[in-house]
DNA sequence: CAGTTTATACGAACTTTTTCGTAGATAAAT
DNA sequence: ATTTATCTACGAAAAAGTTCGTATAAACTG
């Protein structure tokens, strides 16, 4: 359980929800993926940007990957959980003056939910006030 | 009602951050602020960074001002509402798969909440669920 | 086996963001 | 009226992030 060293650029973020959704990948697949889902308006990224990008990411600890004949596999070494937890505090300090809850009820407030989210997230919530009714007693 | 010409940059937030919760103010005011609320590690930004970067963020249209003697006091013109949406639409898609009710879970899941605030999203749930059930009837 | 395709590696150009130094102007203090 | 402090403006260096071109090697293709 270490901390993070550093957090990821948007470029490598993009890189590693291809590597998150669609598990260890190869670079040219990564690079498809990536301009598959961009707006007929957006230049493409080319092959050798993505390569160098992910070198970087493996140098920075972010990827691992293994030799496949002459191509490699890459992989993501730092888990979707943990950027997010990282992104999310940064996010909460920069823009939401240190309050999580602030920026929960901003994002519920302005975003759609269907019928199934909202229920999931009032269970969390009958959750989260049961420990916190634990946490008063002690 | 526009769209955002473009979003503030992290140094940038850091100084909306101020305005938005001191109001009105100087660059030196600001720069104190901002230095005082930096980990001991951190090394100090110069006041001419800051006064830098308000120059740069009024030509951006950012920032208000308007002149006090030889002073300037500096406003912030776009609301921290505008810009939460901002960025909180930017993370959610770049590291939550466009889904802003799985940013909301995550957040909820890892920080504490008080009771009050636990209160407070249930009730904006409820009324979620409320429009939820009307647009199924359309 | 020569030619083409498909990988990697890596330097370097470019862009964006952040930082600061210096010059000049106005106000305040001695 | 000098000197000192405080402010702005602005150029430009430094740092961070992104993009791509070129060299090279390995594996296919005919």
């Amino acid at each position: 359980m270490g901390m993070m060293k550093s957090k990821p650029t948007n470029a490598e973020l993009a890189i590693l929800n291809v590597l998150w959704k669609e598990g260890p990948s190869t670079v040219k697949e990564v690079n498809t993926i990536l301009n598959a889902s961009r707006s007929t308006e957006t230049e493409e990224v080319g092959y050798t940007t993505t390569l160098k990008l992910m070198q970087i990411m493996f140098a920075k600890g972010f990827l691992s990957r293994e030799k496949d004949g002459r191509t490699h596999i890459y992989q993501a070494k730092i888990s979707a959980e943990a950027t997010q937890k990282n992104l999310v505090d940064r996010l909460v300090d920069t823009a939401f003056s240190g309050s999580a809850m602030n920026l929960v009820m901003h994002a519920l407030g302005h975003h759609q939910a269907s019928a199934d989210e909202l229920e999931q997230i009032r269970a969390l919530i009958e959750e989260k006030a049961k420990e916190s009714k634990k946490e008063d007693k002690s």
